[in-house]
DNA sequence: ATCAGCGATGTCAGTTGCTGTCATCAATGT
DNA sequence: ACATTGATGACAGCAACTGACATCGCTGAT
């Protein structure tokens, strides 16, 4: 007999996304989070700092993947080839996940709040690929130029993306969007 | 004899203000902040929604400058052109303003949620800047895509205005960033 | 085989941001 | 004079989060 059931994190997790799935983020409290996954209030704070990071613990292993997409470019690639490249590959990852990925936008899009840490992590990614540019020695300020670009391009194309009329896949909304801010930035 | 001083408002902003400065935002207490105004806390929340809405009750007046700059620019102007030259106004505008924003910078900057809070405002304005563009006939995705291309611009050209070192004015840093960006995102 | 220490959880009390509700009272208009 | 209004106070309460300490199965060293 184990003293506690395993996956403890992962419990909470589920609890929380099918809560605020339910009844909303703002109507759900961590009580009855914790309760649903057989834990204490307490436990929860243990595992997400705060209320709303059970929806964005995902946000490293994105991170990840954009600077190592970013630092396996090719070397031939300009910088802003280089954040696309990477930001194609993650996105081809969303693409096998739509229906989570819907379910948990959905959830964020409703809330202020959760727009707000949406948008800090967001901001996060464009200083990590900034960062992971400058190692491919571009200077500033056309790495951070470059980062900002990359993820309003994401931004833009995942908005796209989870339109309820779309048809494209998300790899390709970064491509055409890619084209698009090539267009509005073409000097004449 | 009346009943209440005049100016509510402006004290609990000055008092909140010089709080924040001196103990920085989290160890600061609204209680606090009422008490130094010589209020009460929910007078507090009946001028602020939040605690950290003292720092960023300027944007609504920074986003009629923007969406007013936007309209106002001539026809001609290519939607890019259009929203920078909306920005550089609302940079002179910072510029003579200088001590007071970087005051609020810093203290912003020394706090998570100041960040978070300032993300959504800047997002804010980007939307508020496409929706301007689309009244002057820009079309989708490029509305969005300047006004996200645009709000990056500034946010970099004032990082730069206020780290120590700089000595360039913000409008010159906004050129001087869409200059870059221009680069960056030039085909080849 | 024993035992000390570790790690995940529970328990509990406390702080603080924020809200709802009702009362107060000067100023203002009729 | 009287009703209305608008800004404030007073007070109770919820829920997010934190700190401190207890519990107890497990594991590794002796």
């Amino acid at each position: 007999m184990v003293r506690w059931e395993p996956g403890s994190r992962g419990r909470l997790q589920e609890a929380a996304l099918s809560l605020y799935g339910e009844r909303g983020f703002e109507n759900t409290t961590v009580a009855e989070i914790a309760e649903r996954a057989g834990l204490t209030e307490r436990t929860f704070f243990r595992h997400f700092v705060d209320k709303r990071e059970v929806l964005f613990s995902g946000a490293a292993a994105l991170q990840e993947l954009l600077v190592n997409g970013v630092a396996n470019a090719p070397d031939s690639a300009a910088p802003i080839d280089a954040a696309i490249a990477a930001l194609e590959e993650a996105g081809a990852v969303f693409q096998e996940h739509r229906e989570g990925a819907l379910r948990r936008q959905a959830i964020i899009t409703a809330n202020a709040e959760l727009r707000e840490r949406e948008l800090i992590k967001l901001a996060t990614l464009a200083t990590a690929l900034a960062d992971a540019l400058r190692r491919r020695g571009v200077k500033d300020p056309a790495a951070s130029l470059t980062g900002e670009a990359a993820i309003a391009i994401f931004k833009i194309a995942f908005e796209r993306w989870v339109a309820p009329s779309n048809k494209r896949t998300l790899p390709q909304l970064i491509r055409d969007s890619l084209a698009a801010l090539k267009a509005v930035t073409a000097g004449r």
